[in-house]
DNA sequence: CGAAACCTTGAGCATGTTCAAAAATCGTGG
DNA sequence: CCACGATTTTTGAACATGCTCAAGGTTTCG
């Protein structure tokens, strides 16, 4: 076909991993790269005194473990339970020699994480506790959202490590929120996006 | 060859910029990918109210403008009087179908400029000022220095706007680290490093 | 039903910001 | 070469945003 799809699917190996399971660990060979089926994982670094920087969550149809070196540099755990296939960085190599297609896709998919991440430095560098979780619910309306109402599948301490906040300031950051009108908080893990536009407004995008 | 040096130096065309030149700006159609021959530029994000985030400093060797999209998600601007090579994005994507070398290639500043950013999203999320300067000397040491003294070529607001800070905070940040004995500026621009290891120790990296 | 984990709220505090001014540096022209 | 203005850097003082510490409430799950 071209794009090299079924030469990569065909190297594939389904996997499971149960809730807080771990795919790969910081350090370890990074000997395969991963796609969701389905579930969330968090891709995070730690430091050795226990602070945390989630980079991202990766999300049904995302690809992950993709790296620059031998080793991983960064850790992925399992949010809910998932589903990944993986495939073998060896099998891949080859791929990418013999078909151009899949080493566009893979490009492709690396340049597209770096966009995403670049967007991120702006929001660490440079938003308010505010705009930093307003970005995040439109981030995630538009992942997985039906347009009105999010489930969100991590917890509050997760939101606040990709966020570079606290458990608190994310907590009354959603009272305040709420309480002006701008969500409904059915429970802790749903949302109702009550306001898109004043969320919108107070992402700080452009 | 195999890696595609020789292919992709063939479409490279050699340019100028002067001090404060801009190379392209956010929105622009991106229709070439750089990489720098001398001098040093920002890649930087700008929001509506002023503020700014620098993704990078692009220094001799590096590419830059790599992108996902058709359109430039940055802005880059010459810190110093620069000189370029330009491979225009018609002629890279013949060669990536073409020659696999080329592909792994960018694949490969792809993914390098991918972990460097990640790093960052640490800095920006959970270091201290102290500790983001730490590591930005410690970077500019390891990528410009000749182990000892630095030559700062980035004024204190590209700096501020690389590391998260403001311009005050980041001059704090050096004179309390003079107090300390950690390091000497003869100029604003020139910093000695006196005491690595501390510095080591104050950038908080494992 | 009870324990554990998670989330929310409150009060005081600290880090880094803002606003302001002085000092140093740089470029330019007399 | 020095004087001048412009720009950049440094320093100071007050302030604010988000953090820390602490307690109470809620959900989850065995």
């Amino acid at each position: 076909v071209g794009n090299g799809s079924v030469e990569l699917e065909a190297i594939g190996k389904p996997m499971f991993l149960a809730r807080n399971g771990r795919l790969f660990v910081e350090g370890e060979v990074a000997d395969c790269i991963y796609r969701v089926t389905t579930g969330v994982l968090r891709i995070c670094k730690l430091f050795p005194d226990g602070r945390r920087q989630v980079d991202t969550f990766a999300m049904e149809g995302d690809f992950l473990g993709i790296e620059a070196s031998q080793r991983r540099g960064f850790t992925a755990e399992a949010v809910t339970p998932v589903t990944v296939v993986a495939f073998p960085r060896k099998d891949l190599e080859r791929l990418i020699d013999n078909s151009p297609g899949v080493a566009r896709r893979l490009l492709g998919i690396a340049l597209a994480q770096l966009s995403d991440t670049h967007d991120r430095l702006m929001l660490l560098g440079r938003k308010t506790a505010e705009e930093r979780l307003s970005s995040f619910l439109l981030e995630m309306l538009e992942r997985t959202g039906n347009g009105k109402a999010i489930r969100l599948s991590m917890s509050r301490a997760d939101i606040a490590d990709y966020l570079g906040l606290t458990i608190e300031t994310v907590s009354r950051t959603f009272s305040a929120m709420k309480q002006d009108g701008i969500l409904a908080l059915p429970s802790a893990q749903q949302v109702v996006i009550q306001d898109r536009g004043s969320l919108e407004m107070m992402s700080g995008e452009d």
